[in-house]
DNA sequence: AACACTACTGCCATAAACTGTCAGCAGGTG
DNA sequence: CACCTGCTGACAGTTTATGGCAGTAGTGTT
């Protein structure tokens, strides 16, 4: 059952070796199968998206492009994809930043839902700097931007102070190759960052916070007047 | 015969929502299946890489991570994701950048050979700056590294100065965000670099040039003592 | 210990699909 | 015109997928 699938690569992959026009008789020979089952093959290969050109009397070329089989990614894979894509677009060659842009649009396409939040999210900033390990549960915090929970933290600021802060957070971006919560701070009743990396300890609540995070995000949206850029 | 490979991917989907166990007689129903050949699908995904775990008296769950269905992208596309995930790598946070080492190794490992040339060689340099539009045609230089083949230049320095060169091409690197030529030049007789966005003008010759490739490389990579970092 | 529930496997008859052969049409080339 | 090629339909033979049944084994509950 598996027989088909590995053909329908195989014949791809023959395709791309050829950088001329191939004919289906030579394709059918290559491949081990009858011409008529070749045509099906091709068929099928273009109903799944592949941008095969046939013309009669010239043969068979494949547009140039590559097809990737089914690929798993742990979600911090797919972060470094979707990331990387991201950096791509923005600080790239405008030829290649395009192609980094529709890159991510192919990948945000097939996610599910709850992962699309985080192609989202990323776009809110890109920066360059290091960072050391987090200490946070990237995932955790995704679920409580996902359900709305208020998030308690203790939080560590620059000079090393901490302190325990009650937070509603509606998005996860990036900053200077830091991961930061955006959210609304009970205690000073305004919009605030928080990197996860100074988080000592976060505990979810189970109560929702009063507020819409897709509200939330568009207020704080409205406070930036200009998108922050170097 | 589409039918199949779509079901598959439901099923994925609908053990993606249960965040819980689900046993497979659920399944079955969800995606309108019997019991026996879910199963057997079950059986195939986890032959496709799939992480799914089942255990008896609990159900199936799917260990975080995403599979992304079989996807086309451009040249162009597929070197963005790879610049971008290496980016990630080496400039991110450590789990992240593992991550987008992950990420790399799993499309390279997919990837034609001539493409995994792409990746190797875009191993070369990593920087930041931006720079114009190529005018030189990206493909045809990676052709002519593959083919070994004499490529005489029109190019520019930093002063404007045009001069017209004869090189063996050997690797596509980036450095500060501006792709580079690596090859033996003719007319200095040693290594040098070309920024593509200087080329003026570039011709392809018929003839071969007469080392291998891959010992260009090795010997340019021998007479780099420390490589370049920031 | 008994029980309910579940994953998992083998077997087999049936249904669905894939495949090859044959035929024919259409577009491009010489 | 002849010739090559892509493309489609019909049919029969073959392969594969599917569903039902029976049985084994692991897990949790009573």
């Amino acid at each position: 059952m598996v027989a088909r699938s590995e053909r329908l690569l195989t014949l791809l992959q023959t395709l791309r070796r050829y950088r001329r026009p191939v004919t289906g008789t030579v394709l059918a020979e290559e491949t081990g199968v009858s011409l008529r089952t070749l045509y099906r093959d091709i068929a099928s290969l273009q109903a799944q998206g592949a941008m095969i050109e046939g013309e009669a009397g010239i043969g068979y070329v494949l547009k140039p492009g590559f097809m990737l089989p089914p690929m798993m990614f742990s979600e911090e894979e797919l972060e470094a994809l979707v990331l990387g894509s991201r950096w791509v677009a923005r600080a790239a060659e405008p030829r290649l930043a395009n192609a980094g842009a529709d890159a991510l649009a192919k990948i945000a396409a097939v996610l599910p839902p709850d992962m699309r939040d985080m192609v989202d999210s990323a776009t809110l900033f890109v920066g360059r700097k290091r960072q050391d390990e987090d200490k946070a549960d990237v995932s955790a915090i995704r679920k409580a931007i996902r359900l709305e929970r208020i998030l308690e933290l203790h939080y560590g600021d620059e000079q090393g102070r901490i302190s325990r802060r009650r937070i509603w957070p509606f998005a996860l971006g990036y900053f200077e190759h830091v991961r930061i919560i955006m959210a609304w701070c009970e205690l000073r009743q305004d919009f605030r960052h928080f990197r996860t990396d100074r988080i000592i300890d976060m505990t979810i609540h189970d109560a929702r916070y009063p507020r819409r995070r897709t509200v939330l995000l568009k207020e704080w949206r409205d406070t930036q007047d200009t998108p922050i850029e170097h």
